[in-house]
DNA sequence: CACTTGACCTGTCCGC
DNA sequence: TGCGGACAGGTCAAGT
């Protein structure tokens, strides 16, 4: 599930509504999805949350920090207390009873806050972790250190791109987009989405694009997170922000889940769908080169 | 080094 | 209606 403009989109909710609040208590209802010591982070107060590529953090005071990482079907949502008049109850989509009724068979833990509010992590397929890390230990996670740039900040460049594309030549350029030690927070949807607008075939070699080519990538990636983000994520089952909304980018999705349906671009092609690297791809076989 | 496969899990969808 | 297989946003380890 969850690339950069869900993981953000979700880490943003989160920003407004628990910094300043204390963990008041953690119910661990799937210990293998809880990694260290509840109580290490139990009475301190939520500093800051931070994404690094797809994992979130939440700062802590006391030394710990609390990571989260949903991988494929992982949510955070966030609810108000119960006699809370401020906030609204639920994002929507009461026909979806698995955002109700929290916690239920998916939920694994629930954190309280201080004022009154809970966030819960389910995740479906148990694929996802929360852990407690030393706070000066994070940066040496293996997880964190194998990050690259993050593509909407400045320290990834056109010069960058070019010279990282270059440095793994054999590799197809789907795949490389995907190495989170290449661009940290892409995933399957947007890598597709990032060919597709620059005009690429995923089955390219990385050290076959021109200068070029590679310029137009790496604009397509901007542009298609930014336009990701502005659209609140994709929702192709699982992923909610949150308060529980779903994201709508895949209304405006090009080939991400367009397999034969007519190309938005050429209206010439058919959008195709292969698998690269075990995961399925999709593209316009006319109009990207 | 680059690529493939399997593992981790549960659920949904499709064809027969 | 039931059954089996394919497939699903991510990452990691092991084998070729």
């Amino acid at each position: 599930m969850p690339e950069l403009p869900e993981v953000e989109t979700i880490r943003r909710g989160l920003e407004n509504r628990v910094v300043g609040a204390t963990i008041a208590s953690i119910d661990v209802r799937a210990p293998k999805i809880f990694e260290g010591k509840p109580e290490d982070v139990i009475g301190h107060e939520i500093t800051g949350v931070e994404r690094h590529g797809k994992l979130l953090v939440f700062l802590l005071t006391g030394g710990n920090v609390l990571t989260v990482h949903l991988k494929m079907t992982g949510q955070l949502i966030w609810q108000p207390a119960a006699d809370s008049q401020a906030e609204p109850v639920m994002g929507g989509h009461p026909e979806e009873s698995y955002l109700h009724n929290l916690p239920h068979k998916h939920t694994h833990v629930v954190l309280k806050l201080s004022d009154g509010s809970t966030i819960f992590f389910n995740d479906l397929r148990k694929f996802g972790r929360m852990s407690v890390v030393p706070a000066s230990n994070f940066n040496d996670l293996a997880f964190v250190q194998k990050l690259g740039p993050e593509p909407l900040e400045a320290d990834f460049t056109r010069k960058y791109l070019q010279e990282q594309l270059q440095k793994r030549p054999r590799t197809v350029v789907k795949s490389f987009l995907l190495d989170q030690a290449n661009i940290a927070g892409l995933g399957n949807i947007y890598a597709d989405e990032s060919l597709f607008r620059a005009a690429i075939l995923p089955n390219r070699l990385s050290g076959s694009l021109t200068t070029g080519e590679s310029n137009n990538l790496f604009d397509a990636i901007q542009e298609t997170l930014e336009l990701a983000l502005m659209y609140g994520g994709s929702s192709e089952k699982d992923y909610v922000n949150a308060i529980g909304d779903k994201g709508t980018y895949l209304k405006i999705a090009n080939v991400y889940h367009r397999t034969g349906k007519d190309c938005n671009r050429c209206n010439a092609g058919v959008i195709e769908r292969i698998k690269i690297g075990g995961r399925s791809t999709h593209f316009c076989p006319i109009c990207q080169h």
